[in-house]
DNA sequence: CGAACCATGTAATTGGTTACATGATTGT
DNA sequence: ACAATCATGTAACCAATTACATGGTTCG
């Protein structure tokens, strides 16, 4: 449930809206961790009869009013505890190997086809890493000031970095390879 | 939906029962996509219901009946028109990067020992995608004579492999750079 | 004597996405 | 006029995990 951390790493910046919380994720956390609000309202009101949070209505005439969430000494000491927990590895899932162990049954043009779309996209992927999301990330620590902080968001990027070249290096090493094979092999 | 085609590209090779196709799961394809018995069981209903895959029971006194899967002509088809799906990205979900990127809570000793935890956890993967996994690989394209299919095959561990590599050195560059701060920066 | 293997499943729960529902304000 | 932004949610559905349920055979 790794998504309740995201949530009380945030609010432990600053209290916020879960409108807000899911800006938050969009603009820093989205490379390698996503949520709807569909799913982040539910989880808020369900942290809050956890008492990890507090909730204050701010009203407003216009539109609905604003819910400003809270953190509480509880979830602070929640987040401490999990930053602190044993790392693990997380289980992978690539759908696109599943597509390369059996590609034995597509012709080599095929699956020639398939990894130079793969290897496109790690590029695309790469580039916005290189670009428009570094960007943004730096626009954040000079927004916050929070300059020890924005370390720890970097490292997040060029893990991020790292993960589209090792792909992008695959991608290319396997072409070469099916590229070689005999048509009928 | 993946869990569905990978059923297919097994049976693909040969009919089986449920639990022999969670055997080939765990023997060859495990390292980036796995499955519990509880999940193929229903799958399989399901697909033979979409008439996929045919059932045939062959009859046992001493302990259950086996149910040997059949792929029909429209299951190939239909693994076919998967396999040939233009390539996607799928969403990265990587809990231990909400960790670093809320890091900073952390003392800069926490924060190196839980980096240095999840090095040895990839270290240690790495030795066994590069000793064991990749010896039972080998002993799959030996007992089944599938050449060519091995190549494919071979290519996933590859996967593995250059992603395991790529975490190491993110990790191994982060120490350094955790170490290199002010501890009171 | 106990663990692992063979062989089947169901039920409950978790985590997440998609679709549905509302509605004013601001910018192009 | 139309889209985007602000701001809240619920309901239905899907994928996957965990726990529950059964029970004989083989190996150490």
């Amino acid at each position: 449930m790794s998504i309740k951390h995201a949530l009380l790493g945030f609010l432990n910046y600053a209290p916020m809206t879960g409108y807000e919380l899911k800006q938050c994720f969009d603009g820093s956390i989205h490379h390698f961790w996503n949520s709807k609000l569909s799913q982040i309202y539910p989880t808020l009101n369900r942290m809050k009869s956890e008492t990890l949070l507090t909730m204050e209505v701010d009203y407003q005439d216009d539109r609905p009013n604003r819910k400003v969430y809270h953190i509480t000494d509880a979830g602070r000491e929640e987040l401490l505890r999990w930053l602190r927990e044993p790392a693990e590895l997380s289980p992978t899932r690539a759908p696109f190997l599943i597509r390369v162990f059996f590609g034995g049954r597509l012709a080599k043009e095929e699956i020639l086809t398939q990894l130079r779309g793969y290897l496109a996209l790690h590029e695309e992927q790469l580039a916005a890493y290189r670009g428009p999301v570094r960007d943004g990330l730096m626009q954040n620590i000079e927004d916050t000031g929070l300059e020890r902080e924005g370390v720890f968001w970097s490292l997040t990027l060029e893990a991020g970095v790292e993960s589209e070249r090792a792909w992008i290096r695959w991608c290319r090493k396997a072409i070469e390879k099916i590229e070689a094979m005999d048509d009928d092999e």
